[in-house]
DNA sequence: GAGCTACATCGTAAATGGTTACCGTCAAAT
DNA sequence: ATTTGACGGTAACCATTTACGATGTAGCTC
């Protein structure tokens, strides 16, 4: 049994001719090593837990694909589960995730509460978080800067020479798409002593139907903007044609500028300019963040904010006085 | 610890009283369940294989939606594993799946070749093909009929009055996407009686760009078809904007159709007319299928076709004459 | 009331399929 | 002959499930 685990598991205490042996004998009767006794043998898995909101948002879908990539690469396996930022089922699917004796978990959802914080620490395993933060800053994360990318999208705006610059803003309530890039918005018209008004942002729930809704709104108003900035491309896009439906063209009568860069931000007429946020990156540096901490090797920075770039297109005009 | 094991497992064979003690010691000493002994102890792991061409290609991504739901219905989690249509990279997850002693597989792929049903077969869990099947028939699997999709979609733009019509197909080494729906156009040429035509296709990788890059050719034709089929929705898309990019317009200067309906179908102007595959219940089917043969229950139909249907939307209109 | 049966409840121990510490053996080198 | 290192085998261990047996209690019969 012990020389059949050193052949299996490379062990070089094994003399040539036996090894070979072993392997005959293994491709004669067809062996298959149990992964589950192994894992119950040695405590480790070889597959981690990764929680994301929704695997059918290009975006998660995008930044799963970074982590499998590299999860892969380490002979690790993923678990993966949707629990669509619903505070108890992400708890649950933690639970089950540490009952299935993950060795390590990868955590994206919506806002990290007490009890999330709760559920990890009775994690005997490491914990990086993907895409969003807790804001004691008390585990491993990685994630882009969301105030500042919307800062440099309303900026280009401003640059452009717009004064009125609307957004279509998510929920306030999720601190890193929807508060954070509102702040950033905010931010970029003080430091341009541009007054912020309230009737120039509107609340969408990120999709391209609120972005058409959003964009109806401020066509309706008797002053208008002549720049929208949107929280993501996907109402970005909704505004665009919202805008076209009217009869008028992005970026003749409005410059549009969102932030995101989904591949379909470059399969619409006219190209989106965007701010990027690296998907894939994050996903991948998340996971090579997780391997290092499951093999114990110390990180010099475990929490990394990756650039985000803003992509120049065909949406963003300078203002026609 | 047999008691413990009966409370865990929601025995009725242990008395009320003993069973809150139990609870209490569990709630006190923090305990939780190792799933990877039990998986050990009683054969069974509550996961499931899934083997995806590539989960940030948003189609995929939708089934995969579908399976997890259902898997999770049914308590059950996912292991995932991307493969990108590579025949060996596809039998390498296939064995480590197994190994690791899944409840059940679930297979998208390439085409089912000779050597994947030699992996299928050592298997001692059932498997389901999703949006695939051999040709043998001899798996269970769920998908639409890509050839009759094909052809309803062709015919529609016959219906309005096109006989020019060219293809931008996938590749023809692709059973489903590629071959079965270019047959499907070809025999509805056929049909209509209108003569096949070799300067018409082109074949394309599924994407948007090589959309894009067929419908230049067909622009560049002396003698130009009036309507276009697309195997994907990506690649007419693509089309579209070839077109739009050239002054001319959709569907006034060309009607274009395609298969799939992913979400950007409805995000595009105009809006394009596809005939749906029912991406999510694909993955839903699939999955409730692969529950059944893991309960051992016999299922009637082992073969599943899920029906495919025809939205008119904008970018389809009777032929100018 | 004694004895018996049936049943509910609970504990014991084997089994699951590996890993690994430890020890013994053997051959080669000193 | 002794030491050393390579190699291989034994058995404990991992955390459960589950077959089986033990125990106790209630109800019944006579």
């Amino acid at each position: 049994m012990a020389t059949v685990s050193r052949v299996v598991n490379n062990n070089p205490n094994v003399k040539p001719q036996t090894r070979k042996k072993v392997f005959e004998a293994i491709e004669r009767l067809g062996y298959r090593p149990n992964a589950v006794a192994r894992g119950l043998a040695s405590k480790k898995t070889t597959t981690v837990g990764v929680v994301i909101p929704d695997i059918s948002n290009s975006i998660f879908a995008e930044i799963a694909r970074g982590i499998e990539d590299i999860a892969n690469m380490y002979h690790y396996n993923i678990i993966l589960c949707n629990a669509d930022k619903r505070k108890e089922k992400e708890i649950r699917v933690i639970n089950t995730l540490l009952e299935k004796q993950v060795d390590g978990l990868l955590f994206m959802g919506g806002t990290v509460t007490e009890e999330h914080i709760q559920a990890f620490q009775t994690s005997a395993v490491p914990i990086v978080l993907c895409a969003t933060r807790d804001e004691k800053g008390t585990y491993p994360s990685v994630d882009i800067d969301h105030e500042t990318a919307a800062f440099d999208a309303v900026n280009t705006l401003i640059r452009h020479g717009h004064r009125e610059i609307a957004m279509i803003s998510g929920t306030l309530q999720d601190p890193a798409n929807g508060y954070a890039r509102f702040h950033g918005y905010k931010k970029a018209l003080e430091a341009a002593g541009i007054e912020y008004q309230e009737d120039l942002v509107r609340i969408g729930n990120y999709r391209y139907e609120s972005g058409v809704e959003a964009m109806k709104y401020f066509l309706g108003l008797k002053k208008k903007p002549t720049a929208i900035f949107a929280a993501t491309d996907e109402m970005a896009i909704g505004a665009i044609h919202s805008i076209q439906d009217e009869g008028l063209k992005v970026p003749d009568d409005f410059s549009i500028i969102s932030v995101d860069n989904i591949r379909m931000a470059s399969m619409v007429r006219p190209l989106l300019t965007t701010v990027a946020q690296p998907m894939y990156d994050l996903g991948a540096v998340a996971m090579r963040l997780l391997t290092k901490l499951m093999k114990k090797e110390t990180v010099e920075n475990p929490r990394v904010i990756l650039p985000h770039e803003t992509i120049l297109r065909l949406s963003v005009n300078h203002v026609n006085k």
